[in-house]
DNA sequence: TAACAAATGTGAGCACCGCTCTTGACACCT
DNA sequence: AGGTGTCAAGAGCGGTGCTCACATTTGTTA
């Protein structure tokens, strides 16, 4: 029988370091080649080419395209994830309404400089290409988990001003979804705030979308730091921020 | 020197006819492919299979790919129109709430109808593909203008309900875009109102496009249409309907 | 140090794509 | 009947994803 053999799982990495470092090139490639030519056109012969390799070469390090989409979705989601969480962070703890606001622009920045990118994530599914949820949820969650974060700590402080929309009751079919959601997430937020804050959510994204993919026209609005910013405002005074 | 000739401009058809025919079989062959396959997978030599003709001969009656493209922008953008038409219509003209629950309701059933056409109209743009806004912004503002509208009759009614979220302020360069729109629309309502319905509109497609994008992930909302409705339900409020 | 085996690169090849061009057949209208 | 314009066909160009047999490099081990 063999010895422990080559030892997999040794501590370190002779060659190891190579391949990471050729995958790291190939995900930098990759990422270029969709801001220039969007996901449909990301090409693995191209990247290739980019790389000073044949194009079968590619297939040592990335088993397939949709491989290489998957593995640009993480990175892309981590990147929106980090900056997210920096400019959260960068406000203290109880100032709520800033650490809303903070997450919204910088969603809205992050998607305006990478809008290959944001489209990869929040645009029209690739056609033919399933993400693999057991990847992908985990860094695709951040955001909104993050948004549910500082509602929540909002509302244990007592500082989420429920008057702001009485009149509208939750239905008994959504009361329930959302009740698990406070359950799987361990959040305090009643469900009639917590379902405001599902609308800030797809709100949020729904602005920087049609900024993203050019719904407004090329002229309708020129101020659209006010508007979105403006936007913003507003969805404060629903969720009661 | 010729006659004036073929007469383009002639009473009717006999060749033309057929043409037509053919045309319209293309689009409906290219709709069930970009179902199937998406925009980025429209691909005329299978639309010529299914048409039962060699690839070239589709170039005979449309210019490109991108052609096709542009004609089935048009077809999606019109029976959108022509769904939320209906369903405005069949509400009385002083149902101001009524008919803006009944345009969201009617853009999500169409969507989720046929999610392929809407991500070709509200999401992510087809990289290199630039739709001729000559031929597409007419089309394709139908519904907005149509909300816009509500808005406007429902103002000059007295029915907007300005209380809503009275803090808000309006930013100047916002506050001239809007004029803008203001004038070019004729329509009446007040700057702090009209940007309201920006968000609005917006929010709307947002959560459109959460829903068919799947960003909601397959298990968080079981109860999606109490979901979408409660979010309409918070617009209103928020627009003082 | 020499040899071996795994990792990596190569190039040909398959089937598909959008699109162009030439050629030949057909239908219509005068 | 003849001229004119429309149309289908097919070859061809350069591109794509992906596979495979083969050659080369490289790390490790004897």
């Amino acid at each position: 029988m063999d010895h422990p053999s080559s030892a997999a799982a040794k501590k370190s990495t002779p060659r190891e370091r190579a391949r990471a470092r050729t995958v790291a090139d190939i995900i930098r490639l990759g990422r270029e080649h969709l801001a220039l030519h969007g996901a449909a056109g990301l090409s693995l012969r191209a990247v290739a080419r980019d790389l000073g390799v044949v194009s079968s070469a590619v297939y040592r390090y990335v088993e397939s395209r949709d491989e290489l989409l998957t593995l640009l979705l993480i990175d892309a989601y981590g990147e929106l994830g980090d900056e997210v969480d920096a400019a959260v962070d960068a406000l203290p703890e109880d100032d709520y309404r800033g650490r809303f606001l903070a997450l919204g622009r910088a969603v809205r920045q992050w998607a305006l400089r990478e809008p290959a990118r944001y489209a990869l994530l929040f645009g029209s599914p690739v056609p033919g290409y399933q993400a693999p949820s057991e990847r992908t949820t985990e860094p695709g969650t951040r955001v909104i988990y993050r948004m549910v974060g500082i509602f929540d700590a909002a509302y244990r402080a007592g500082a989420l001003t429920a008057e702001a929309a009485p009149a509208v009751v939750v239905p008994p079919a959504l009361a329930a979804d959302l009740a698990a959601i406070r359950g799987e997430l361990g959040v305090a937020v009643p469900e009639p705030e917590l379902a405001k804050g599902v609308l800030a959510w797809t709100s949020v994204f729904g602005a920087v979308s049609f900024e993203v993919f050019g719904q407004y026209g090329p002229d309708t609005f020129a101020a659209r730091d006010e508007l979105f910013e403006h936007q913003l405002e507003v969805l404060c005074g629903i969720v009661g921020l």
